[in-house]
DNA sequence: ACTTGACCCTCACGCGGCGTGAGGCCGCAC
DNA sequence: GTGCGGCCTCACGCCGCGTGAGGGTCAAGT
């Protein structure tokens, strides 16, 4: 009648899954078939049934430990079960449209400067993967708007000369420090000065109080330091101190 | 000047990782920091300016090999790398709203059905969660749309008197079998009748010959079987072959 | 100089759901 | 009896760490 028993072959063909994953149900204690003479698996109808009901269950997401506790424990509620399995999902679902924005927003810059000098903007380092934070620390700021305003209009030999006078410009501070001046020295605050007109005038309006600011971060940030470093060390340190005696001129 | 290096917990809290995932980074090497005279992981400026980047690339979601493989092989196509994981993304999102999606049809179905006889519908297993297979095997048939008109409007009571129902005339197949009646003959014929105007009064307008196709499902589904086959043995296969009996005495 | 307590180190197992062999027994056809 | 296909049981691998266990190191206090 019903007694004819199934191989863990012809129930993966039938069920679809594969035979470890049937060796690994009977292991946990999920879906354990009969044994017959030589040890070999047979599942009956029921046994088919059951897996029938697990491949449901694992199909909306459930771990197996949960599907066993359903199935087994008639006072499990499935409800909560499934209830729960939402909220899980919902935080995946959630999770994965989040890397999905960044990935895009990531991919559009890179995609838009692949031809240009990767570490032009903001002083060196490349942009495309920090501007995210960028935009969440400096978003609101009218002067991140402007910069990007005025950056989205640059063209690669435009990239190439204000990379170079930022090079340049780097490069005087280094010699300066080699020479001994001092970065509160006339001498010093010429270059911050340099500095910040550099900045004024390819990025964002930046009077000398707000360089100053901007310039904390020359030292703050390893990322800008790293960038300004690469020019002599302690770089980054004199076109800090040389921006705040700068400011202090300002009417 | 920057040669102040940093222990794991300052890292750590400076990140927003956790001291094992640094450990973890440093065995696969993803950031090896310098170690100290104790043995000690001294983490450089240059060591937190890399881990910046790994933990922006992490929270794309790429595999931590990845990252490694991205960050020191200069050759390695960043777009490529970020296209492949937007690829795997869209398949994770697929995946996980096609779950939401069951799962929030399985929960409509379990909370309007939990006060019923859950093992009603449908000759008798539990079709909450399999009424997701009916949807795509019938959804489109007439029979299934009024079927699910029907049982829709049924209280507790009716569903009790269906179940009940159907039950006597599983009994009588079961009784019917041990008695020797054979399903070709006039009583085994008004057997079939029995059960096709049971399917034909409470689910769906079922003709004999329309019964003689669902009646094949008795033997050919399992759960359809086993639900029947509870009565006594053969009782599906009974059912099958009167009702393809009565339906050669249709008009 | 010694103790204390906070920090650091290296194993090493665990999770989830199997994939992927390795090495060997079983059953049926010839 | 002998092949060959199918079945069996280990057992490790994956990914990104969490979570101890067991023991050294460092800086401060006594």
């Amino acid at each position: 009648m019903s007694k004819k028993a199934l191989t863990v072959a012809d129930v993966a063909k039938l069920s679809g899954v594969t035979i470890r994953a049937l060796h690994h149900y009977d292991e946990i204690g999920l879906l354990s078939p009969t044994r017959g003479s030589g040890g070999y698996r047979r599942y009956s109808e029921a046994d088919v049934l059951r897996l029938q009901q697990i491949l449901i269950y694992r199909a909306l997401g459930l771990p197996l430990q949960r599907i066993k506790a359903v199935m087994d424990d008639p006072d499990f509620d499935v409800v909560a079960a499934l209830q729960e399995q939402r909220t899980q999902l919902e935080a995946r679902a959630a999770e994965t449209s989040r890397m999905l924005e960044s990935l895009d927003r990531a991919l559009t810059r890179l995609r838009g400067n692949t031809a240009l000098d990767l570490s032009a903007l903001f002083d060196g380092f490349d942009p495309a993967l920090y501007e995210e934070e960028a935009e969440q620390r400096w978003g609101s700021t009218a002067a991140y708007a402007e910069s990007k305003r005025r950056t989205s209009q640059y063209t690669r030999e435009t990239w190439a000369r204000i990379n170079a006078e930022a090079d340049a410009i780097g490069e005087r501070v280094a010699k300066a420090i080699e020479a001994g001046v001092s970065p509160t020295s006339e001498a010093g605050k010429a270059l911050a000065e340099a500095k910040r007109l550099h900045v004024d005038r390819y990025y964002y309006p930046c009077g000398r109080r707000m360089f100053q600011e901007v310039a904390s971060l020359y030292t703050d940030d390893p990322r800008f330091r790293q960038n300004l470093d690469r020019f002599g060390a302690g770089a980054a340190a004199f076109l800090r101190r040389a921006a705040a005696a700068n400011a202090r001129d300002s009417p």
